[in-house]
DNA sequence: GCCGCTTCGATTGCATACAACCGACTCGAT
DNA sequence: ATCGAGTCGGTTGTATGCAATCGAAGCGGC
């Protein structure tokens, strides 16, 4: 009997720790929109847990930056402003210069190989035009790209960093046009670091992200001057 | 009457929070070794609290990635490698010199001046060689330069990332020379800093922060190589 | 009619109780 | 003597109960 035939985790995970993912995944996927106030009596239905293990949770997203803690009134899912976004595009490109910088350094050619597999997956999603798997792969090639830098703490905030900027590119609308050209960009990164020229890897992936922000700007610019309507905030 | 007068937090901090904060210190001034394990009852007693608020603590300080959580075995305080050490101070590099380029050009002159103060204070402890109180205020310098940088994220990275360092400084030993040079490099930071001369504030910086790594690396040659006694680990 | 105080329901903060788990030890069989 | 199953103390994981707090509605005084 092959053991890899054992897929599921024999050990369950901690019930903080799964029930943080699935709160996490539902901040970041917009389900829960900023300022949405996170009941705990509501979240324990939901998930069928008890308020110890969903305390912890939160408590664990607060340190991550997407809830804010109010003492005595809860938490609430923090707010995407235009200056926040912009902060966070400023600090993601340097992060992301010098993971290209040590990537095109310390990257093996298995880790390229399988970062170019993902990148084939990732067009054949774009033909089929299949944005939430187009969107994961990406995601998750910048993530491989960060993690062959060889910096472990540099990947870790990379990720973290990430999460949250997700929440933003998850509203924001991708026009065709910047499918396309982001697809067109994609495919020069590989190239770059396939070539392991760092500084165009570096170029390129500053102009991504700089594209990347433009969307998310014109996004911003037709939400957020007008926020009279404060959303009602239902967990 | 001045209402600066009433100094004391009217609202006292939830536990968890104040738990959080003196178990961060415990651990980033290396009373908690790395590798020591946190025993919940010996902790709750040790504060007087119940397991609760504890326990959202620890979680707490898993997320700033100052402990790791063992499931079913609780939490341990997070080695320092030397690896881990030089892969931080390569983010510390990036991020600094995009708040030293970001603070030229945004700080306010009050900004500068307040952190000319700070600074003039750090000389004197420096001079009566009080090195506890000089470690703070440079520590502050740092956070302050950063922070008048205008990137809230920016700031809040940094601030993760300078506690997790700072376990790796306070175990290493301050030479005397290394002292001296240290405080000939913020005269120059300052300097810099108060001509808006980016680039130069950014290579001293850099410098700067070489010259932290390389105490730091010697610290961790001395020890690292020969790690065959672990830590018994006493919470 | 407007403002402040009081009361009440709902919610969070904390403490405690119970269950599941881990590791070490004992003890017996080979 | 060594290995393994079984047991037990101690620890962590989770659920629940109680106290403190907040916000809003109700109420009386001006």
């Amino acid at each position: 009997m092959k053991l890899e035939s054992i897929v599921e985790p024999i050990c369950p995970r901690p019930l903080h720790s799964e029930v943080a993912d699935r709160l996490r995944d539902l901040i970041v996927q917009g389900e829960f929109e900023p300022g949405t106030r996170l009941n705990e009596r509501l979240l324990t239905e939901r998930f069928g847990i008890s308020r110890t293990p969903l305390r912890e949770a939160i408590k664990m997203l607060a340190s991550e930056g997407l809830v804010q803690l109010l003492p005595n009134r809860g938490a609430v899912v923090t707010a995407i402003t235009r200056k926040s976004a912009l902060d966070m595009f400023q600090v993601m490109g340097v992060l992301e210069s010098l993971a290209g910088e040590l990537a095109c350094a310390r990257a093996t050619d298995q880790d390229i190989e399988e970062i170019a597999n993902l990148h084939a997956t990732m067009r054949r999603h774009y033909k089929r035009r299949e944005l939430n798997e187009y969107f994961r792969l990406n995601q998750e090639i910048h993530q491989r790209i960060v993690d062959c830098a060889g910096n472990a703490e540099l990947a870790d905030i990379y990720r973290r960093l990430s999460v949250r900027l997700r929440r933003a590119r998850y509203m924001a609308n991708y026009s065709k046009e910047r499918w396309d050209e982001a697809m067109a960009e994609h495919e020069q990164i590989l190239e770059a670091l396939s070539q392991r020229n760092a500084r165009r890897l570096k170029t390129l992936l500053a102009t991504h992200l700089d594209n990347k922000l433009k969307v998310i700007e014109d996004w911003l610019g037709t939400v957020e001057p007008a926020p009279q309507k404060r959303a009602p905030a239902r967990a």
